[in-house]
DNA sequence: ACGGGGTGCAAGCAACCACTTGCTTGCACA
DNA sequence: TGTGCAAGCAAGTGGTTGCTTGCACCCCGT
């Protein structure tokens, strides 16, 4: 039981550096520390074994939900961009590959876009909740809104590899900044900016 | 000189869809209508070949600048969001393929990241002259603002082919809507929305 | 003591890969 | 009519890939 799950990680770690053309068995096998005919007695062949690994991968979630009764967007919200961008800067490398492949591998998009497509629409339900309780202005696009945080939050957990001297403040501050400007956008800032540190005046 | 143009984007077609281990001489080859060997006679090698076709895919820029001095935010954002997400849109794939493949490929991210890289430090120049002027409000980090209405776009051109549900929204008006909540963010829209058609207010 | 499941090793298979060689064809130009 | 160049064709190079076979090992439960 434990051979397979080193296979398992190992294939994911090849497979996010490579992709599926350049994860080879023997470089899987190697670098789980196995023989390369041990792969395929427990998996049969490749293309198994990368799936199971990577579906395997996605079951993670943040699980940190946005509340169904709305009482602080501010903070709400931080606590919800937070997990949502620790979540996507921790599966980078393995979101950047699939995003590549996706053109010869429709089914694996369908399994690594289920939790984007998940947090946006929790979030835009989010939102309709704000508008009902008139926390937010009324005339804003929920669908808009929400793409725009989490592709803020999307883009800045993605460029971070990709062009980091575009990124001067650090990574745990760039949620708070995305969402507050997003406050703004929506026009839920009662308190315009926490001015210092302190709890939330509620 | 028309076979080796054929060769180029035949090589560019294939890699988007396949990736640099997966763009073979012979699917090229086959794709631009040319025989194997002339690939050879020309390029020398595929990694030559798949050089130049990619390098020079990226030489096509928006060339919708922001002007020097800020007059209509609202036009002028709108005008230059739009330019940017048709860029991005237009090379989706090839930049899916490439982020997907920036482990194994240091140099080409290098190349492939200049047309973002570019847009964010216009961006942020003109936000900074926006802010001298008093034209938004003085709080704003200009980098975290940057990144979110670049970040928007991106993820919306990339997000259009991937979870398509997500956008209801057609693509001509996506960048009026984060522009317009762009605006609201960063505490520039005297005019708080173009309730008709009509020139701005000036 | 013994039998069996999980593992390793050596070797190999056909298919595909990038790339090369030798030769032929067609066309332009002198 | 002769020469040179671009392109095609058939064949083959050495290397890699996914996957298989056969055999030895070694631990573990009975």
């Amino acid at each position: 039981m434990e051979v397979r799950n080193k296979l398992l990680q190992a294939a994911l770690r090849v497979f996010e550096e490579c992709g599926s053309r350049g994860a080879t068995t023997r470089r899987i096998a190697a670098e789980a520390g196995v023989n390369e005919i041990t792969l395929f007695r427990h998996f049969g062949n490749k293309a198994a074994l990368l799936n199971e690994a990577i579906s395997s991968s996605g079951v993670l979630r943040p699980a940190a939900p946005l509340p169904r009764e709305p009482r602080n967007p501010r903070a709400e919200l931080l606590a919800w961009a937070r997990a949502q961008h620790a979540g996507i800067r921790h599966n980078a490398a393995l979101i950047r590959t699939s995003m590549g492949e996706m053109e010869g591998n429709p089914e694996m998009l369908r399994c690594s876009a289920e939790n984007p497509r998940r947090a946006n629409t929790e979030l835009q339900a989010y939102l309709e909740r704000l508008q009902g309780a008139g926390l937010m202005r009324a005339g804003v696009d929920t669908y808009a809104a929400t793409a725009m945080l989490t592709g803020s939050l999307f883009a800045d957990a993605m460029g971070r590899d990709m062009i980091p001297e575009r990124y001067p403040y650090p990574e745990a501050e760039a949620p708070g900044k995305y969402v507050e400007l997003f406050l703004r956008a929506i026009g839920a800032d009662p308190d315009p900016a926490p001015p210092a540190a302190g709890t939330a005046p509620d």
